[in-house]
DNA sequence: CAGAAAACTTACCAAATGGTAAGTCTATGT
DNA sequence: ACATAGACTTACCATTTGGTAAGTTTTCTG
């Protein structure tokens, strides 16, 4: 039934883990194979070099992330429900596979080399919800802003809630299911509250 | 006139500067020494290894965003006009030091063994945070949410706004001063509009 | 079934890394 | 003048790291 994995699809995946929630000088191309139970040569041999693997892995998060919105957002859904579902997504994301999420902002914030494709993945997605954003304040179902600036906010506002646990546990909130499904409602509302034009 | 810095203090300044900005792992005592122009085991004569570096780096970063929030929030202010200082603090302290919080975003979602002193201090900074909230909400002048999750999203929103220059670039926002000017300006009417009690 | 290509492993290697040991230089107090 | 302690440097060292070279096994194909 269980058709195998191909090797370079798990390589993948423990990359995405591995890079996504520690970091990619922390996370060695040794540490990977012995967690996958091969020799680091072998990733050598599906990746030239550590540096590929990890412009391949931004590829995988950026798909992964790409169909995870897609998959959620209605393009027919109007004002404040278009956000809800989108945040929504991401929360299940968060919750699912932490480590995509991770990553995105690991590439977002160190800005290196191999960054070009999500980066220019990230410019298409955000340019499409600033035509959004746009469309909904001229029809004066959002508060006037500048848009950049306040997908900005929300941006900021959806992924460090989804991705600071530890910030959470400071603030006597355990980062478990529950207290995720409540960040997200509470974020949901706090949105709401800052968008919708009265 | 100008007293010699002493080395010490300044190792502690460049490894804030280095483990704030491109991380603990990517950062080697020899690259922090060159830049010094010392040698690795001078750096090793004041700090006993490189986590010890470390924690001490944390134990600086604590007191400059200590000191940098503590100089900023007029205990006795009430309402939004409190939290928009502490936003200002920050939008100036990341302008100033970005290293500072990203040390402390570092450390918080990393989590590491030598994280327990700053976990402390924002426990006690968010704790009084989340009283003074509180105090609003009963007053009146805050919309009703809980207290912890509203501080979540707008630490959250906050800090990143703050120190997210690439995602800032995706939006076609050159993260410079002017832009950051106008990036505090509307967080903090975002912040407004979702706080403030109609 | 031959053989070639794919998918690895074993064996190395040079550079970088955190850390130790021992020496040098300088100021300072006696 | 001299011992002493502080602030380093030079010289090493073991381990880890990303990467190469060459062999070995498996799988596909003609």
């Amino acid at each position: 039934m269980s058709v195998p994995v191909p090797t370079r699809e798990r390589i993948l995946d423990s990359s995405l883990a591995a890079f996504g929630l520690r970091g990619y000088d922390s996370t060695s191309l040794d540490d990977l194979a012995s967690d996958l139970g091969i020799t680091k040569q072998a990733i050598l041999y599906h990746f030239s070099s550590k540096e590929h693997l990890l412009t391949a892995t931004i590829e995988l998060a950026v798909r992964e992330l790409g169909s995870a919105l897609a998959g959620a957002s209605d393009p027919q859904a109007r004002g404040f429900q278009r956000i809800e579902d989108l945040v929504r997504a991401t929360f299940s994301l968060a919750a699912r596979r932490p480590e995509v999420l991770g990553l995105v902002r690991l590439v977002t914030r160190q800005g290196g080399t191999a960054s070009g494709e999500l980066a220019s993945a990230m410019s298409v997605m955000l340019g499409e919800a600033v035509r959004f954003v746009e469309t909904e304040m001229v029809a004066g179902r959002f508060r006037r802003h500048d848009p950049r600036m306040l997908l900005l906010a929300v941006y900021s506002a959806v992924v460090g809630v989804a991705t600071e646990p530890e910030v959470m546990r400071a603030l006597g909130l355990e980062p478990d299911l529950r207290s995720l499904v409540k960040a997200r409602r509470e974020t949901i509302e706090f949105l709401r509250a800052a968008l919708i034009a009265d």
